[in-house]
DNA sequence: ATCTATTAATAATG
DNA sequence: TCATTATTAATAGAT
């Protein structure tokens, strides 16, 4: 994509072949995050360079959150189940909690301390930071008490979107027996997992600030 | 690169969001196999769709063989910490962390869990928002001061004086739009424990690359 | 590291 | 889903 086609084997000269792989792996890596950010999509890329050196990126929770999703998830495809729709799947569900919650850790423990031993890169502080507006946002929807309003709204949206209500709801149906008349919190759908009904409301564009 | 700029933020119409996620997929896995076969390098990429269906690419080998080379490689730089944190008193220390923790998992609870029963206060959503805005505002001085450690590589020239919360400004106000205050380092607190001090953080300790 | 001439990727459209 | 194309984005080569 520059003057000159480019052909499709290993470039020969060393250095032009480093600087290639400086630009395009920044490129790739840039395209992974637009990927994620666009389409919801959760990404892990490892790249080891010809002499051994390790990059990575993992657009949500940990690499290494993101490689046990991936050994759940690649071992599963060929056996029993059969053609349910993942989306339900209670151990996805949980492997995406799984994630962000090591996420979560992982920024406890930079914060408190121990800072040589953990090294947050820029990316996983913004996905970090992500997280807290969403949640943030929703604890102040809870406070407002302009929940309920907004949480019909989003219902009818994901409904209509995906014809699927979150696992949440039907789970907390069969435990309880009933749903309250007058929903709560309980409603709100993951506020960590964008995948969910997470659409009109990033924390960026709220307006608060401090 | 089409007609017409994209935003980076997630894509609202599900239709367009599919098509763009097929597209810019099929576009990174190219992307990967070029920088692989150019530069010689080894790349393993996992995917996981919005509804949590997975694509994956290794380059060399198979990706359970690039997790294990992951793994090993990343382990390495990994020691004990024994650096002289200087806590107060680390009994003290323990419960005041555990007591937050706490917060943050009922927290987590309830907002994922969907209990009726595990409503909590507004003393209680008070104290972890508060949390939560302090925890906020270390991630984005962190990432200010990687930004900040970056420039100062790049430019190797320091402001002088006053000049230094200038370039902070500026650079905070890039990267989000929705900075209000610049962080002065003397006020900056640990987000969950008031007690503990804050360190200044360098760029350059971060494992930050592009 | 930076700068551009070019090629490559892709958003909108049919 | 598949093809087209007007544009934007990435980047090879040069500096």
């Amino acid at each position: 994509m520059a003057r000159g086609k480019v052909q499709l084997r290993r470039i020969e000269n060393p250095v032009h072949r480093q600087v290639t792989f400086c630009k395009r792996r920044a490129g790739l890596l840039k395209k992974a995050r637009e990927l994620s950010v666009l389409c919801d999509a959760d990404i892990g890329i490892i790249i080891f360079s010809a002499h051994g050196k390790l990059y990575d990126l993992a657009t949500t929770g940990t690499m290494d959150g993101l490689i046990e999703r991936y050994k759940s998830a690649s071992g599963e495809g060929m056996a029993a189940d059969g053609c349910g729709d993942q989306r339900v799947d209670p151990k996805q569900e949980a492997m995406v909690l799984k994630q962000e919650i090591d996420l979560l850790q992982k920024g406890l423990r930079y914060i408190y301390g121990n800072r040589a031993n953990e090294h947050m890169n820029v990316d996983e502080l913004n996905a970090l930071e992500r997280y807290l507006e969403m949640w943030m946002f929703n604890i102040r929807s809870a406070k407002e008490g302009m929940l309920k309003a907004a949480n019909e709204i989003l219902q009818e949206k994901i409904v209509e979107q995906h014809g699927l209500i979150d696992v949440g709801m039907t789970i907390a149906d069969q435990q309880n027996g009933h749903f309250s008349t007058v929903p709560m919190l309980e409603e709100i759908t993951n506020p960590l997992t964008i995948l969910s009904g997470y659409s009109t409301c990033r924390g960026s564009e709220m307006g608060y600030s401090f």
